[in-house]
DNA sequence: TTCATTTTGTGACATTTGTCAAAAGCTGGG
DNA sequence: CCCAGCTTTTGACAAATGTCACAAAATGAA
């Protein structure tokens, strides 16, 4: 079932980070699997420990909670070539709050943590990759926080059609609306003007 | 005027996230610097690149920025035993948009970003603290999106005097408004009742 | 202590955003 | 093609938060 090639977009992604050897390739194929998810179906839910990461070959997710009125709110979209954990889970090794679910039918590459810090301990050259990847979803997020601080709701839909607007065709109005901190009503509102 | 006991905390600090060999803390002692700001000073303006890192022996900073009325904004407060810098500048090598200001006579550890890669690349392991670091501050990043998506002005103070309580004793209200996301006067407000 | 400066609090009012209920629009399976 | 179920829009109104102007309080330097 695992198919060499369905590594390759993620050799792309961690070679841009930096140096990924053979041997070092050899080993996450070895660790890891090709899975399939239909549409709308969950790599993890809440109370869950999120122990595996996940790369997206193709497809979709999103990365949510339950506010305390029970209201979904997304605080991730994530596409192919990208990432997926539930980041305070992951690398705390508590229980999530966050549940993740696939928005489209998908592929992923999963990789348990067990393995992951088997290969940090093994490749150490492996931490400088992880260390990037990291820092350049650290600065995705800190994006985030400073837009939600500084721009009104209509600011923030007007950026993030200049900055995401792959985001639109993809991802239904409600999901964005709470991406971007404003009810589903609002939203419709800004978007009439 | 460097003295090796100023070295502890960051020791200490970084022992907790792995391995911190005895060359390695020499190399971090005779690559970096122990530097004293006195209050309201700036480690870093707007359009210049950060590209040193801050270990705070004492003393406290905020990272900030102006918004589009030319307001305050605070992004972060950082005190004893903590990382600063401009996250966005520092990992992109882009110029910053954000400044970082002493809110009190501070003695930092100042290492240069050149110096760090180096210290990156001929300890590898040192690697591994820094992934870890980042992913430390990273979670507390995304615990503030969150908080700023999810919870009223009210609820977000309340949080803060949960779980920051110091921040009250050492950071001014106006700064802390605004680091909410919320007006000086509405903070105001809140804490009458 | 005194006075200038900075920070914080208040009142009146404007604006933004949320809430609830219902209508309209869209979509996929049969 | 049609309908059930989901998503989006709309209206009316409520609540939260912002803005401006100014007063009160706190702070710190001389």
């Amino acid at each position: 079932m695992k198919n060499i090639n369905d590594y390759e977009q993620l050799f792309q992604v961690f070679s841009k980070m930096g140096e990924l050897p053979v041997s070092l390739k050899e080993a996450i194929v070895s660790n890891s699997k090709v899975v399939n998810f239909k549409k709308n179906e969950r790599l993890l839910s809440e109370g869950e420990k999120s122990d595996s990461i996940y790369f997206i070959i193709s497809g979709a997710v999103r990365v949510s909670y339950l506010n305390k009125e029970g209201i979904e709110t997304n605080t991730w979209f994530l596409f192919e070539n990208e990432l997926v954990i539930s980041v305070f889970s992951f690398f705390t090794l508590q229980p999530s709050f966050e549940y993740i679910e696939t928005l489209e039918d998908s592929t992923f590459i999963v990789l348990k943590k067990d393995k992951l810090d088997w290969l940090y301990e093994h490749f150490v050259e492996f931490n400088i990759i992880g260390r990037r990847l990291t820092e350049l979803y650290y600065i995705r997020n800190e994006a985030q926080a400073n837009s939600l601080r500084m721009f009104s709701a209509k600011e923030r839909y007007e950026q993030l059609i200049q900055h995401q607007p792959k985001l639109l065709n993809r991802i239904s109005l409600s999901h964005i609306s709470s991406y971007l901190g404003i009810s589903r009503e609002t939203l419709s509102r800004i978007r009439k003007k």
